[in-house]
DNA sequence: TCCCGAAGTTCGATTTAAATG
DNA sequence: GCATTTAAATCGAACTTCGGG
């Protein structure tokens, strides 16, 4: 590998200057055109590109971000993966991948190994897990700009996110319009804060059209550690539901994995989705649009998530660099209702005819 | 952030004292017990922690291991990443991610991305494209000591792949005990090496218990630039199988998303899955466990691909610190059968009782 | 003062060769 | 010669300062 060194011998200047025409430094301007196209084509014969490690050193930026990911096997975080990657590709900047497992003591040592790499801003990617955390202290006496995708954990930490009040009125919005109006409800576990947002919202749209929700035909899904295992649980809270014999034409779910565990309990019982039952899910992952029957849910933008946490962090990287305090800011982007195959209007009860 | 400087000027001592107690040098024998526990002691007060760019810059080693994905939001890459990540991080191993989208021109600029950062090896994650690039000149004029996963792309380069012939085998084998005599097959794209190693798997079992396969049956994929695509042409695919009339009562398909695809055509026909035709799909990969039905498929031990890959990339570095050649390996990683719900024996045909 | 270029210092840690008692 | 410690060189680039025309 040539150094800055072989293209100074190489084209019979100092390094320092080769540096100068190379980096386009202010004091580029003074140097003879010539002696720039000179020291530009050896530079380009030699292969010379400089050595990130020592410009590191140097100026303390090494363009690499961290990138923490509380469980990589979560089909919900890969897109938000894609959209970062691109948007700090189109920087130059590199993502440097840290996986919690879901295990809080490995967030830790996880998080040691980046600040160790000297990244130069944080990405946290909470899906499930991530409250027991005490990441803020954590990250906060480290004093590195970070962004939380999929949380708002504190003022001081930025974030973006779905707008879950939105996202929860969409879901029972498209199944009122479609005619439901016995609608069950798998809320999402109580420590996570998605949960009551979306209940939230929920909610307020049954209030706005007068809509009562049975409280017997709502369930709660438990702490899980795993979002996986949101297949099981949405699997028997359905059976639960379906044992106590209220009747309901719909079952709206706190996720997708949870909503296909239902379509399971309700083919198992017997129940066709969508003709005898509509199943609405949330977050639009991969299984989604694969399943069979293909899943009706309301979208998160997880790519436009990742994009968005990047273009914060390399903005406030640019902020620092002039000097300029950047205050947190949180994003909330909109969902948006992906209209598959699960739903579709109630069927009229025999009687009702 | 204290330097090494300041635990000197703290401890009384010199920094390169202090240099070779931290490391634990080899000239650490001959510095006396307490001046070492006294450096150390200080080192823990002040929180020191040596600053990777600088020692990067010294050993040209920044434990860093360049990931690049084809596309990270394949279902495939995923399990893979995991198991990366796992072992990198038991070594104290960072990887820097790189995600080429499917498209050749930006794994290019994506690799000189990573070997800019000096990564000290090179794990490429060959999902479905990668053919059409020619890596190989790429990486080998680098000289960068590169694993291959998912595929087996030249002598040269080391590689991990899933045992292609032995799964094919055991995917026609279980349809073959479960009664099924009339097989459909959707193929992989000819671009792919895989398809063909599957194939020879299964026309080996084939031959072996006198099983004849019906080349009306055979359908192919086209070559597809994206793997979600499979979803569709395996739809469209079996609606072919299904149009042309001839007789079958099982389906094995190159993929999990082609399976699943499959899967809606039969549906869409009227045809119940598994109890009037059976599906077996490969690589469980997550929409395979979630679908409904669940989708018995061939797993590819991808997570112990990844671990596999990166140990290996471990282990030329130690070599190549210790000045011994090591000749690039190609292992082959068993595939297992995964029974779900989409298989079952064939009915009878009415007019055969 | 403007133009052109180079010498030398710095970033923080590692390591060799050397110095001390 | 031995045990113990350290000064100085090094990695590669960036930047400040300086000198001559």
């Amino acid at each position: 590998m040539p150094t800055i060194r072989d293209v100074a011998r190489e084209s019979g200047f100092s390094a320092s200057t080769v540096s100068i025409v190379l980096n386009r430094a202010p004091l580029a301007r003074y140097i003879r055109k010539d002696t720039k196209t000179q020291i530009e084509t050896v530079a380009k014969q030699l292969g010379y590109s400089p050595n990130l490690l020592a410009r590191s050193l140097r100026n303390q930026r090494n363009h690499s971000i961290g990138v923490m990911v509380f469980d990589i096997t979560d089909p919900f975080c890969t897109p938000i993966l894609r959209g970062v990657e691109t948007t700090l590709f189109n920087a130059s900047f590199v993502p440097i991948l840290a996986d919690a497992h879901n295990d809080p003591s490995r967030f830790e040592r996880a998080l040691e190994m980046l600040l160790e790499q000297r990244v130069e801003g944080l990405i946290v990617v909470a899906n499930w897990l991530c409250v027991n955390v005490n990441i803020l202290s954590d990250i906060e006496k480290r004093n590195i700009s970070t962004v939380i995708v999929g949380r708002d954990l504190a003022p001081s930490l930025s974030s973006v996110q779905v707008d879950n009040p939105l996202g929860g009125r969409l879901a029972i919005e498209h199944l009122y319009k479609l005619g439901h109006r016995k609608i069950a409800f798998i809320r999402g576990p109580k420590m996570l804060a998605d949960s009551n947002q979306r209940w939230r919202g929920i909610r307020g749209f049954a209030a706005t059209v007068g809509l009562k929700i049975d409280p017997r035909l709502v369930v709660e899904l438990p702490n899980l550690l795993n979002p996986m295992h949101g297949f099981e649980a949405g699997y028997s809270k359905t059976m639960e539901l379906l044992e106590t014999g209220h009747p309901f034409t719909a079952i709206s779910a706190f996720d997708d994995v949870t909503a296909l565990g239902a379509i399971k309990a309700l083919r198992s019982a017997g129940r066709r989705v969508p003709e005898q039952c509509s199943v609405i899910g949330f977050d639009d992952t991969t299984p989604a649009a694969v399943s069979a029957p293909s899943l009706t849910t309301v979208r998160q933008p997880m790519e436009s998530m990742g994009a968005n946490a990047a273009q914060m962090i390399l903005d406030t990287g640019a902020a620092i660099s002039q000097k300029m305090e950047l205050a947190p800011s949180h994003r909330l982007l909109a969902p948006e209702l992906i209209v598959r195959e699960s739903t579709a209007p109630p069927v009229k009860f025999s009687g009702e005819h």
